[in-house]
DNA sequence: TTGTACGCGTTATCAA
DNA sequence: TTGATAACGCGTACAA
């Protein structure tokens, strides 16, 4: 419904004000301070202002704030080719992971100055492909990705062409880039641990899609731990993203062959497709089948039962992906990395010893 | 931990790669094209393409994409001092009402071409007059904002100076701006006939902060739904902010008096507060004390138990706030306007009767 | 229908 | 230490 303002609020006075007054320009400062707008630039600007006989600094700076002067990015973008803008790539912001990670890098990139264009891509390298060059068509100084596919020319050949660039969460295949991530691999062995330690044998993994990192990595953690504790590695099913939908579709399939006494699912939204799957069954968590989750999402753990997870620190991931990009972008570092945050185990309702 | 990459790794190969070649101007797609940039600025430009001949246009939109051409929008920008850009102020993009509602800005803005800056404020003014300050630098066209506390003062001059606004969920007294918001008088009003059908008499409301119109709004449809049922309307906590802290804080002071068996709370952050505190004092929902809360927040009916919520369509909110402003940035649509989007309650396990 | 000429606001280079 | 000049890439009056 779409409802007309009372009279009292119609009025459009902003149409009959006059114009917002013009900003003022390097020129009028330039001019007001009776110096050449080169010097004007040159005191204004910190890299430059020593060459500035201190005097002349000091005016021109009380010039400017008095005009209430402010650089014309757009202007200086042109000259310089660069634009104090970071473009960020996720899949999806409503996905809970993402939130804590985006605030974690505009916070870490707003306090050096610089504004964050964020698009989201839906997992389609088409739409990824597209944003990119977008954000590189407006001179994005650089990019925090966290949209990589194992498999990612796009990434591939922007890294080989030097464009500066940070991976987030997940990573390409060829480590040409840094990375900054959970430490996926420790998550699940404790994970792994864990439900064993509390009599599990049969234990399965809803794995999350294998072409990007994170499926890939956790499923192969999985395998590792569970030979690690003799047990057999083979009860997986793949899902088809990290959605609660194909988390009830890959769980109803596990659940249709023999029914595991424990499920470690890919992520937290795989694992409430667990529930759900178990739901359908008629099965009880944790008494029938205990599941497991991963990221630890905000309010995960006050689902119906509380879901025993492995806790990312998000808005960590964030920040350290934004420091990596600003030392890239400054200059001081130029050899990949890899960043591994520490993960931790937080154990909940959704976890129990097996029956009988 | 920070790791340094394996020696296979390491290959810095992108310093040793030729420099990425420069991206083709328009002088180099008027040149390859036989004609002067000034033509070829007007047979790629929609707006001026009808004053070129049409082979002319051919002939330069092919050349353009063969070489693979795309306007700098730095330069456009300069030129024209418009960005195609938006800014966008949320209080914290980790509550959860906000993600779908920049989700839904930002793919009604993208499908039009426009780029969105988003800037987090944790509703303090002063941050929210400098991101707007920065992004009004940056020429953004127009903004889309959510952090408009009752009293704005930046707001309302904004608005006088005619800079083109959309406010969405929350709005400012003076309604000089276009708003998108639900209808949070109508949802107020249905939870409390759902209470009080279900026999509940005594009912609390733990409102939000009172600066901000959702609070405001609310509380006094709280009231006036009240005295419709002939029930007393003066149960009222005020909480200081929207978060489970201090809906916590402001339930545990409403149960330290007289315990209501039905508590309505401003937000479903300020419900799971509510949650908290019910718990601390032994005391079980839905048992006990029902609890209702407003948004909908995604995953909130999976709680223990599911919350009653208010449904507000936060995803359309914010296709419908980009909307609103796509219309007034191409000048169609110049006049104020209020736009309330339908809510909906959704009962799930947080409501019962009250004891006998 | 196309070309000419200029300027958006800034910074880099060169000269003084 | 400061000034003059040009240029970043584009759009647009104006002229032809």
């Amino acid at each position: 419904m779409t409802a007309r303002l009372p009279a009292r609020f119609t009025a459009p006075r902003a149409a009959t004000l006059p114009p917002v007054s013009p900003r003022p320009t390097l020129r009028d400062v330039a001019t007001a301070a009776g110096v050449h707008p080169a010097t004007a630039s040159r005191a204004l600007n910190e890299a430059t202002r020593s060459l500035v006989r201190p005097a002349t600094v000091e005016r021109v700076r009380e010039v400017a704030s008095a005009l209430g002067y402010q650089v014309n990015p757009i202007a200086r973008s042109l000259k310089t080719s660069r634009s104090e803008t970071v473009g960020v790539l996720i899949p999806d912001l409503t996905n809970p992971l993402f939130p804590p990670i985006v605030r974690g890098i505009e916070d870490a990139l707003g306090a050096s100055g610089y504004t964050v264009l964020t698009a989201n891509t839906d997992n389609d390298p088409a739409r990824e492909s597209s944003n990119f060059a977008a954000m590189q068509a407006r001179q994005v100084d650089g990019f925090i990705v966290a949209t990589a596919r194992l498999d990612d020319p796009l990434m591939h050949e922007a890294a080989l062409r030097g464009v500066p660039m940070v991976m987030v969460n997940r990573q390409t295949e060829q480590l040409d880039v840094s990375v900054v991530a959970g430490d996926d691999a420790t998550g699940i062995a404790r994970t792994v641990d864990h439900l064993v330690g509390l009599g599990h044998r049969d234990i399965a993994h809803v794995a999350g899609p294998l072409d990007v990192s994170t499926g890939a990595v956790r499923l192969r953690a999985f395998r590792t731990a569970m030979q690690g504790h003799g047990l057999p590695d083979d009860r997986v099913v793949v899902a088809e993203a990290y959605s609660e939908a194909a988390g009830r579709t890959a769980s109803l399939e596990l659940l249709d062959g023999a029914v595991p006494t424990a499920v470690v699912a890919g992520n937290d939204l795989l694992a409430i497709g667990s529930y759900d799957a178990l739901e359908e069954r008629g099965l009880i968590c944790p008494d029938d089948v205990s599941i497991v989750g991963f990221n630890d999402m905000p309010f995960i753990g006050r689902l119906r039962p509380p879901l025993t997870s492995v806790r990312v620190p998000q808005y960590e991931l964030g920040v350290e992906a934004a420091r990596l990009l600003l030392d890239r972008l400054s200059g001081r570092t130029v050899t990949p990395r890899v960043v591994l945050l520490p993960v931790q185990l937080v154990v909940r309702g959704s976890t129990a010893p097996p029956r009988g």
